[in-house]
DNA sequence: CGTTAGCACTCGGAGGTCGAGAGTGCTAAC
DNA sequence: GTTAGCACTCTCGACCTCCGAGTGCTAACG
């Protein structure tokens, strides 16, 4: 545990490095904040605290540069999470507002949002439900031989596939095809449908095996599709300008490898998560922080958003804005999956 | 005009420098390449072409750089398109019948591609239809005053939006409405949906209105959606190994100014474009080159694919890859948009 | 006239030195 | 526990020098 006086003196450093990225003198501290103590005292403390692994210099006469260690005290213990401006709040719920009958936007929307806001990479998943459900299907006739397959899972989610028939078909035979499927299946989870598909005549049964296998991918997957904004702004952080490093980090998240390796295995939804530095599974990540949460209903439909900056990082801020835009997500997602249950 | 060596000079330079990205000196043409001439005159050759235009130097005593005139010249006069080897079309034509099915993949897949063979970073637009028009609408009931409304254009194209309504309404009630619109306005353009609403009722009419609205955004663009790859790449080339301009260029990958910065207002089907350097609009990308085709079916439905490297790119490669994967998209396009016209 | 050999010249970049300045650690006093 | 003073260390930028690559020029040659 570190005296009043020494957590003051982690704090200033951090919050003076996270503004300059050059490593922070004693003087600067006791001349620029109020301390009420001498250069002499704060060196003395910030060797103090350099014994206890908050921070390090990088060379003996340098300033003082946070560690991981450090700036996980500073989130645990120091860190006074910024209100997020009512206006911006306002101008946030109101571009929300704007995008409400417009699903596919409502994570760009977020996403951009974060990575402006942050100067940081944004990282938001599209919402997948945890199990996934039949809504509707819908058959539209392309070619003789040739159809659309237009599959509705429960949450407003979207596939589309081809499929292709031994024989001709008209649109009006598609259209009995899905008007019986969907009487039957309607709500139903991919095990109910496999076995409900026994019972139906094998033109039939072949499209109930092709939206099986469109409901298989989707379950597959831990997150929806990722919706990556702001990469350009790793860039230009001093600590990224160029190089091996940099490579390497943007590798991960062009790669798709994003969930393997940044993303967690689950997030509890409304929680914040804050992982720093080497606390990241990926060697590429040693220097960047992740701020997370999740978004949804438990146990209905979820998703992920993330930032993703240096270590250096304005964590107040960046959870703030993770808190509040999941919230807002949650409110969103949550109007479309009360559905026809009032209360 | 150049003489017969003084073209080959070039073509070796720009041969040597694609591959180095360091000046070419006089002796190294003399010297590993069999021209059958000593240093010096190659030296002379250099000294015509520098005056041409054709090759500049950094610095006095530095080998030759081809400029963007020299490419120019390369790239209409000297360059032979590479044939693409059979195996490589046979790798690329297997991997798009793995996503026949899947039209989302269409594009992520030839972006993937050519990101990869190239180095270079891919832009791939969605398919988008010349007129667009409607084939089939759906809608699902997901609250009692909220539905979701699905459009399905023709061309595969999908859409979808939420509808609230004043009063609750059954998914059988939604149902009867949308196999009257279905009936009513299949494969119409905007403006016949327009003239066509009028005549219904007012709550059809609102779900009309809808439609076109998502027909209006739709028309609005001159291109679909667009598929990024390879980013990564770009920071690897010795020239954007980091600071300013690789900023700038991000920042134009990313903001979504692409269409109204990289791709031109149209792209012909077929044709290969090259836009080297300072032939560009945009000042970012004046040490850039794109290689560009369009794919699709004339009139009907096309797209645009595009490969962004430096300058110093291997043309011969870049040009018939993108021709062989953009003839490919072509032909999976071709397939869906020959609908119902047997021939 | 085109080509070649020889040679002096130029210029960039690596490596080294130097000095200034920043910021510390230590010590001794309060 | 805090402070002042001071010597010490280390980085960084400026400056210099030198090396060598590669040229341009000139004069000779076929």
């Amino acid at each position: 545990m570190l005296t009043r006086r020494r957590a003051s003196v982690l704090r200033l450093i951090i919050d003076e490095y996270i503004m300059t990225a050059t490593p922070v003198p004693s003087e600067a501290l006791a001349h620029k904040y109020a301390l009420g103590v001498s250069p002499a005292t704060v060196r003395n403390d910030m060797a103090t605290l350099e014994d206890g692994g908050y921070i390090s210099r990088r060379h003996i006469s340098g300033g003082g540069i946070p560690t991981d260690q450090g700036y996980r005290y500073y989130v645990e213990s120091l860190m006074r999470e910024e209100d997020v401006p009512v206006d911006e709040r306002l101008m946030v719920s109101h571009l929300f507002f704007l995008v409400e009958r417009e699903l596919e936007e409502w994570n760009r929307l977020a996403a951009a949002l974060l990575a402006r806001t942050l100067n940081s990479v944004a990282i938001v998943s599209f919402p997948k439900a945890a199990r996934t459900r039949l809504k509707h299907i819908e058959l539209v006739a392309l070619q003789e031989l040739l159809a659309l397959l237009v599959v509705v899972l429960r949450g407003t989610r979207l596939r589309r596939q081809l499929i292709a028939f031994d024989e001709a078909v008209t649109q009006d035979e598609l259209n009995a095809i899905s008007n019986r499927l969907n009487a039957l299946c309607e709500g139903m989870t991919r095990p109910q449908i496999v076995a409900c598909a026994d019972r139906l005549s094998s033109q039939e049964g072949g499209i109930a095996r092709a939206v099986v296998q469109v409901m298989e991918k989707e379950d597959a997957l831990r997150y929806g599709e990722l919706c990556v904004e702001g990469v350009r702004h790793i860039l230009g952080q001093p600590e990224f300008s160029g190089g091996e490093k940099t490579m390497a980090l943007l590798d991960l998240l062009e790669g798709g490898r994003l969930v393997t390796s940044i993303l967690p295995e689950t997030v509890a939804p409304d929680g914040v998560q804050v992982i720093i530095g080497s606390e990241n599974r990926e060697d590429a990540m040693r220097e960047c922080s992740v701020v997370l949460a999740g978004y949804g209903v438990p146990d209905e439909v979820g998703g992920a958003l993330a930032v993703l900056g240096p270590t250096r990082m304005p964590y107040d801020r960046a959870v703030s804005r993770v808190r509040f835009i999941g919230s807002l997500m949650s409110d969103l997602i949550g109007q479309l999956y009360r559905e026809r249950r009032p209360g």
